[in-house]
DNA sequence: TTAGTTCGTCTTTCGACTAAACAAACTAAC
DNA sequence: GTTAGTTTGTTTAGTCGAAAGACGAACTAA
């Protein structure tokens, strides 16, 4: 069945095609190797149609045949495999101490993973842009040097973007109102592929959605765990977007009115309880938070030191973290009935020592019959999960049918 | 572009077809009366191609030309108008203490719009099912008798549905894994036309997407007030499902952790405060809740009544549910980013009282950049919203191009 | 009356899928 | 070693639906 977004717009052949050329590179992509016969199998199309298809994506050196043939009774089978070589996608993450670059090819394996830092605060969003634009080239370079075509850039934001690429609101990194993606764009002299902006949690969101331990999961909530906390929801298989492009915005849900103080002005806000400089404060006090954003990576290591130690006012603190963050968790699962709620950033390797608390609270607060329900899950993709969403998004396009042209 | 749902889903004429038929059924429901070079004009569709289209839907007689013309120069243009006559769709809303039954024609025109009272805890599930085909029943001969087809039948149920119409737990009506779809499927003797069991907030906020003051909005929420809350989840035009399809459980959300004790063993719900039950025990204490469900709504009129009069107590009260109200409200508006919050069910009628508060409680809590937000208004379409909603899924399959049969 | 404009249909062409026949390549069994 | 049976993938003919453009119809303006 064909669905359609808003407004009028009509489908032709071309669209069938696309479609057509879709569906059997998706079959091949979950179920390589696999013959001709067996997509027409699976997929309904004829068999003469299906032939027709992958000669165009064998063209397109998307698919390849390999010699491998099953051994059954009949005409051996030519075996086809995707073919990601020949493209790639970039995506690069921005962060306010760090920036990170992912390019993976077109079956989905990584081909390149960079991280530099990068002061976020610091740099005026032209110098950013520039080191941004920087990264982007040399990452761009790379994959032009593997003799890969580059497909797409997109760049993952900590703040509120616009679907034309503009940060909005970047509290992190002291951005108002930047079009990230016309600067790039010039700052690469209007390369041949299309570049993207997007919220850092979006595709982040959607990197556990298609590499994650619930790879293939329709609907699930990632909740970044940076100093700031935020929700990435992928829902019905897509990235839920809002009406201006600003979802997931749970960081400063009230868990308890008479908790810590909160930027925002108001207590016990989510993340001034489970937010990373609020978690080391509570298990450090000794190291005084001089609200200098720096790379906070010491101060978790420590934190994780002391927990793996069984100290017991660390475990007392994380404990009741995990019951802040389950709360959370637990608004989520309700209103959005995910698969999973997957914690990223720095709660990955707090993990250990938050989940039973935030599973507790989540078992406690679920509505719902007793079997099923949402988990919850430690991410597996590290640091660089929105760089990879940002080149999956780019990926997406031609999944869903629009094939780079010969 | 077509876009594909999950899996394996190939594309051959009969979807062009059918997709560019409801392209050009959808241009005429928002562009009515228009002529058929207007559509090619404006869908990028052949004139010959929309010819042979406008003459199917004719021939099924969705559509119907008009002998009016605009005097312009040149030929003069057949305008064509949707037909909605020929057909109609049934919703039918259950409730613990009401049944709402709406017929809407293909146009959208209400032709039907019956409400009666209904005991719906004092009911088995056998009975109570036996008088929703009652009414069903009704509606359809009602519908026949005016020479109009029944595309189909939804009806909306407030708890936990499954996608083959189980209710897998109604509280407020006391079921458990009650197979409503297959018992009224029985009960109306196998009808022509399907009939499909959903969660009455997503078929309520399905109806404010199409006929509320929001008409239009992709992206919007609408928050049950009946004994229960609930929220209803309209996401880029198209209901939040979530994975099992139990999302916007929000009625349990802990608001005041010291607040009345709820239904559910834990303090100071959101239903526990803002149920419509809670907001009677609260402004009307002498009427003492016995627990028993029944028609609330002369209870619910008292209430209005003393608001009206400046009942320092009620208002008081209500100011308080108002506050309550807002912080969910206010989340939901953060994480889902919605166009408006619309209030249904009983918060209609207390609207003028609840909203004030409301409001302030998300000013204060929103997050994002100061212009723009989310709104928060009343239903128009009052308690028939469910019912209405669930004809209009129903319509939304024409829409959406499954034609019917001839 | 004539020129100009717009509408909607008709005819042809083209692109994409389907169905069915068929050749190719293999296994199994006698 | 031959033959029957099976499976693969291509070929050929056929169908369907949209695009393109010509064309007649119906009107206004001059």
């Amino acid at each position: 069945m064909i669905t359609m977004q808003r407004g009028p717009q009509p489908a032709d052949f071309a669209d069938v095609r696309a479609t057509n050329l879709a569906v059997v590179l998706r079959y091949v992509r979950g179920h390589a190797p696999c013959s001709r016969a067996e997509i027409a199998a699976a997929t309904g199309l004829n068999k003469a149609t299906v032939s027709s298809l992958v000669a165009d994506l064998i063209d397109r050196r998307l698919l390849r045949e390999t010699g491998l043939t099953e051994h059954r009774i009949g005409r051996p089978a030519t075996m086809l495999v995707l073919d990601g070589s020949p493209y790639a996608a970039i995506g690069i993450e921005v962060n306010a101490d760090y920036l990170t670059a992912v390019a993976i090819d077109l079956a989905g394996q990584q081909v390149l993973s960079w991280r530099r830092s990068f002061a976020g605060l610091a740099s005026s969003p032209a110098q950013a842009a520039t080191a941004i634009a920087a990264l982007g080239r040399r990452a761009v370079n790379r994959v032009l040097k593997e003799e890969r075509r580059v497909l797409g850039l997109t760049i993952g934001v900590p703040g509120l973007v616009d679907p034309d690429g503009v940060v909005i609101m970047a509290p992190n990194l002291g951005w108002h109102d930047v079009n990230l993606r016309d600067i790039v764009n010039r700052a690469l002299g209007e390369p041949g592929f299309p570049v993207a902006v997007d919220n850092d949690a979006n595709l982040a969101v959607l990197a556990e959605s298609r590499y994650g331990e619930f790879a293939g999961a329709q609907n699930l909530v990632y909740l970044t765990g940076e100093v700031g906390i935020g929700a990435g929801i992928i829902s019905d298989g897509r990235p839920l977007r809002g009406h201006r492009g600003f979802p997931g915005e749970i960081g400063h849900l009230t868990v308890d009115p008479q908790g810590p103080p909160c930027g925002c002005g108001r207590r016990g806000c989510l993340e001034a309880i489970a937010g990373i400089s609020a978690i080391i404060a509570r298990v450090l006090p000794e190291v005084a938070g001089d609200g200098d954003i720096t790379d906070l990576q010491p101060e978790v290591d420590e934190v994780v030191r002391r927990a793996r130690g069984n100290d017991p006012a660390a475990l007392r603190a994380l404990d009741e973290v995990g019951r802040a963050l389950g709360i959370g968790v637990a608004i989520l699962a309700n209103l959005l009935d995910p698969e999973v709620v997957v914690l990223g950033g720095y709660f990955v390797p707090l993990a250990p020592w938050l989940l039973p608390a935030v599973e507790a609270e989540l078992r406690d607060r679920r509505i719902g019959p007793e079997q099923g329900g949402a988990r919850v899950s430690a991410s597996i993709l590290d640091h660089g999960a929105a760089a990879t969403g940002g080149a999956a998004t780019v990926l997406d396009h031609v999944d869903a049918g629009r094939l780079p042209r010969l």
